[in-house]
DNA sequence: TAGATTGTTAATCGATTAACAATC
DNA sequence: TAGATTGTTAATCGATTAACAATC
């Protein structure tokens, strides 16, 4: 038991798959939307956008759901994947940082049907505080700790400017939440407990940048 | 030259490479910005947050642009850096979908900064055509074309609902961009010589919760 | 049974890490 | 020169792909 975090259920799901495994969700969830009730790895993968041979592999980390021959039913793979993910237990999202972002994030129905739910919306800014945004009472920042505990949330988005991410991500670990989504472009300092990831739309663009680059200018 | 897509300037620079360089980039100028001219790969790893072999593995795929026993010259490299990602050259975007999301990329100070031009926004509600959001006009749906055309944009951003993200891609596509960023939940097809990105915040939330199971719930 | 499709194995490929010779 | 730090090589590791035996 020197092995560093690993679950006691079986073999571990590598960080790859895990990451593709949200992809095979939505997938199933349009399949199931359109009425297909079996499916194969060939297309569902055409689905996902991913190879047939990826998706099966992926799909033996968590078990043998399929049926040789058949297919996979659709309904029930996708509650196992359900299951894997941990969206079988409600998780609560606390949001920080409410400007223009903070508010679409709030009022983005997507979270809900994917098994969020935002418990509390957190702003510095006192013009912020106590407006009502997507349904909820923005809360003092200096609330913050009182706010996931009262919540339960174990989930925090921070959406602030780069320059307030530290604190607000200290803040956060502070308040005991396990893992951060942040928007802000700059790289969190964590403790190893606390899983953070990061989306940074201007990095998104500067990786299509190089790719423009190297479609419009080949020679120099 | 029967490789697929390989530049002519010097040996591929690998695409968990690229990925990072935008990181690189921002830790580059964060140093900058605290008076720091020289760094090396140990200090400069730490502030991107990846470890130093892994840096100079990457910068030595763009060329020797450090010296030995002494370290990087911060901005000569930030310019370097620049130039492989293909941002001396002005980029424009055109973001189509004007809700929250839209307006908070509209409004977004962040890609100025890192060299990108906002240079038009698209929606197909009437309601949101014609009125201001971030300086600009938004323009009907059906002008997306004219619009791409004139103002030259070559990266398209899709932030309309995952509904309509299809129908959007194959319209940005007929227009010309070369690259798209999508943050609708949908696999795109795209042809070929098309590179997408795709931003999937609740994907990013199910990966969090993925590891919060692990943690929360050892053995069931 | 014959046909289809999974789950798994083995081969390939690419990415990361560690170590160190080159060199400032 | 002695100390520092890069750039590169080689070793390790993990991820992807292809092929096919198992089996519905």
């Amino acid at each position: 038991m020197t092995q560093v975090r690993r679950s006691a259920q079986q073999a571990a799901v590598p960080p790859s798959t895990v990451a593709r495994l949200p992809g095979y969700l939505r997938a199933l969830d349009e399949l199931a939307s359109a009425g297909v009730t079996t499916t194969s790895s060939d297309e569902l993968a055409r689905a996902a956008g991913v190879g047939p041979a990826q998706l099966r592999k992926d799909l033996s980390y968590l078990g043998s759901y399929g049926r040789r021959g058949v297919g996979y039913d659709v309904a029930h793979l996708a509650e196992q994947v359900g299951v894997v993910l941990g969206l079988r237990v409600e998780r609560r999202v606390v949001i920080v940082g409410i400007g223009y972002l903070g508010h679409a994030l709030a009022s983005y129905s997507g979270f809900a049907e994917r098994g969020f739910a935002v418990v509390a919306l957190v702003d510095v800014d006192e013009a912020v505080v106590g407006t009502l945004v997507g349904g909820l009472v923005v809360e003092p920042f200096d609330e913050l700790a009182r706010v996931v505990a009262a919540t339960g949330a174990t989930i925090g988005v921070i959406a602030t400017p780069a320059a307030a991410a530290q604190d607000v991500c200290d803040a956060l670990v502070a308040a005991g939440v396990g893992g951060i989504l942040t928007f802000a472009p700059r790289a969190l300092r964590t403790p190893a407990h606390v899983d953070v990831r990061a989306v940074d739309v201007a990095s998104e663009l500067q990786i299509l940048a190089f790719h423009d680059t190297r479609r419009q200018v080949p020679g120099a």
